[in-house]
DNA sequence: CTGGGTCAAAGGTCAT
DNA sequence: ATGACCTTTGACCCA
């Protein structure tokens, strides 16, 4: 123990350690009463003055948790030594009469403390949900890195799709969850095999999926109530389309809100986040072939270039009727293209597929119109910005027909639609 | 007791106490028939009239807690009391046994209706939302007035400092703010002391924010394993930059899309949303000038003050390469300008200050081409999708130039990439 | 002891 | 940037 150079305000004892990585010697401070308040303050100060800072020990509801907030400027994480674990609380605290009073399990997913053993595996409670969660809805989920992310206890709801395959590779057993066990619920059965709006459509197909025992199709969460609607995968895959969709935002429309409830005035309240983002991109590119055309057109319409980066066309209940689209512009021309479906496969169609092959669909038909001579005669303005140089009479016939035609479908899809 | 100045609509004892650090005598209030109402209020005045104010007294469900709601403005904490104690509540309320048809708790913060518990202060989703933020983006903020702004529903969005410091103060706990779940986990690298994509960039700079007590460098997400990039202020603060880069839409596709995986058929699955809104605005923007056909207006230009605010021109991918943007083009014109930096200052130098100052340095690009011969020819067709009217040789020439350089930085400084 | 369930409080989105 | 509105998480409880 050395001299106190730290100024307290309560009874304590101290201990230094050395940080291992920084050399740097750590006063251990420790009240001695704790029973007096739940937040006791600390001031601790340099000789000299310097990294004064005020250091409060709080005590929360639950009997087993510290806190200690830091009001010291510049703390550079590496400094501190934070103890956290019980053992160690409970020498530090002076009440340690048993060494080992409980044995301490850690979870084997994530680190956490483990609250015993839960499908076949030692895991805490959070592991334990989210394994649970995750099996009885069939929920697939996708890594945006190369499906190695870091599953610890501060990390693990970074990556879904990770922290699953590492509970199954810990060796939970997807058997082990039971199914639920409300099942008398309201039976109100859906009339068709139309899929209600807040529905989930899965599909089987990726066999990479870390779900990929499960059923085929399980009921959701309502008991049954809400039945996922098969989907012809073939149909899906080997999809060919003669004549696609146009390319204005107008298709898209048709594409993406089928289903669309009337009453809501919140257009794309249902949206995902992928589709939205997919869509976003897809409005520029668009944009972008678009303002190419320029200036002679009177009124560019509905498509405001500034607002092209929230459109949002796509509804989550629509799946199917992507296959039916047929677009009138440009119908004239006979041009037959293949898509290429996104991989990997997800096992059960998911939102982000659709979109993802929505969007793929998209840009192919892009691709495709790009083989138009009016599209050729756009040459390097079509993917924007810069003043057209020549062919302008095409390209304005050409976007002038395209407009006419959106409009018309936007007006009849959203009679009510005051915006624009 | 003294004699009563207040009009109260209940029977009621009186009771005045002083206020140790002000001084000032404090009515104490307590009805005596509490059965009527669950919410009992009052009608306190000075006898001038003058700071009359409403008090409500409610009783939410807890039964040991009770709530007081002033909708006097201009109340500093400390001037009130508040009893909270079960034995005082308890007489205060005498026996209701009365029902409670509502539970309606109030923000402590700003008063508005809560929606729970949030980070340890029972708060509306507005101050959930901004604490959220605050914390997360180590946002700095700075008080015009005493810090002492009157923090309530309507008045709460005037001084971000005083909300965040009320938020402190009302018991918010900066450790309940988890870390973000979702970030894109592209964990490439730049090699050089250029932020990765993901990275957030601090700098300690304003000390009178509410967190000053935060951590320097806060270990974002993988602990530690991001390091921020400490950027040299002082470059920043006295910006000054000869022969700034080309404002055509070619080049603002250029910053925004730099890190394109070339293998995603989603294009901009990496832009932020905040890229994507800053172009659409800067796009109109720079629509609006045109529009505006001022002919011999070079100086009323695209500097239209009001959208200077909200313009942001920067991609989050991209932080310090715009500051070593130095163009050959135009290089024959000795043009220096000064750029002012947006105020307030962040502590920490974050994406949204970064975009910031990159709009306005755009944006004074603009202006200061403007004054270029070259540029004044141009007149209306300046700023693109129009076939060229006039000029055509120049703006062509002009163009052809600046598209190559434009290229040349692009691949200079995304060799990677292979977009375009 | 480990299944199941619950719901406060984290998270997130996105029109404004 | 804000905040209304929605989903997911996990601590806690029951059987
Ligand atoms: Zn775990
Ligand atoms: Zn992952
Ligand atoms: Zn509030
Ligand atoms: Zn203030």
């Amino acid at each position: 123990m050395s001299s106190s150079r730290a100024r307290l305000f309560c009874t304590l004892r101290q201990e230094i350690v050395t940080d291992q990585q920084t050399g740097q010697k750590i006063q251990i401070v420790t009240s001695v009463d704790s029973s007096v308040s739940p937040k006791q303050q600390f001031i601790l100060a340099s000789p000299d003055g310097s990294g004064a800072g005020k250091v409060i020990l709080a005590t929360p509801e639950s009997p087993n948790s510290k806190q200690l907030i830091f009001t010291t400027e510049n703390l550079v994480p590496g400094r501190i030594q934070i103890v956290t674990d019980a053992a160690s609380v409970e020498r530090l605290l002076g009440k340690s009469e048993v060494q080992r009073p409980q044995i301490i399990e850690y979870c084997v997913v994530c680190g956490d403390k483990a609250s015993g053993r839960h499908y076949g595996a030692v895991s805490c409670e959070g592991c334990k949900g989210f394994f649970k969660r995750s099996v009885r809805k069939s929920l697939t989920y996708s890594c945006r890195s190369s499906q190695d992310c870091v599953v610890n206890k501060h990390h693990r709801n970074r990556c879904q799709f990770c922290r699953l395959k590492k509970c199954l590779e810990m060796g939970m057993k997807m058997e082990s969850v039971q199914s639920e066990r409300k099942p008398f619920d309201i039976q109100r059965e859906k009339p068709s095999n139309c899929a209600a709006s807040t529905e989930k459509i899965y599909i089987r197909k990726d066999l990479r999926s870390p779900l990929i025992a499960t059923p085929t199709f399980v009921s959701d969460k309502d008991g049954g109530r809400r039945k996922p609607v098969r989907v012809d995968w073939e149909l899906w895959q080997t999809l060919s389309v003669r004549s696609p969709i146009s390319l204005s935002r107008k298709t898209m429309g048709t594409v993406q809100m089928p289903n669309q409830r009337t009453n809501s005035p919140v257009r794309s309240h249902d949206l995902s986040t992928d589709s939205r983002r997919a869509f976003d991109t897809l409005a520029k590119a668009l944009n972008a072939s678009e303002s190419a055309g320029g200036q002679n057109q009177p009124e560019a319409d509905g498509m405001d270039p500034a607002a092209g980066g929230n459109i949002h066309v796509i509804s989550r209940d629509q799946a199917t009727p992507i296959l039916e689209v047929e677009g009138p512009l440009l119908s004239d021309t006979h041009v037959t293209f293949k898509l290429t479906m996104p991989s990997p496969m997800p096992e059960y169609l998911n939102v982000h597929y659709i979109c993802e092959s929505a969007s793929r669909l998209l840009f192919l038909s892009m691709h495709w119109a790009r083989s138009i001579p009016a599209f050729q005669a756009l040459g390097n303005s079509l993917s924007g910005y810069h003043p057209g140089l020549s062919g302008t009479e095409q390209i304005e016939s050409f976007q002038e027909k395209a407009q006419m035609e959106l409009q018309d479908y936007v007006q009849k899809t959203y009679p009510e639609d005051t915006y624009r």
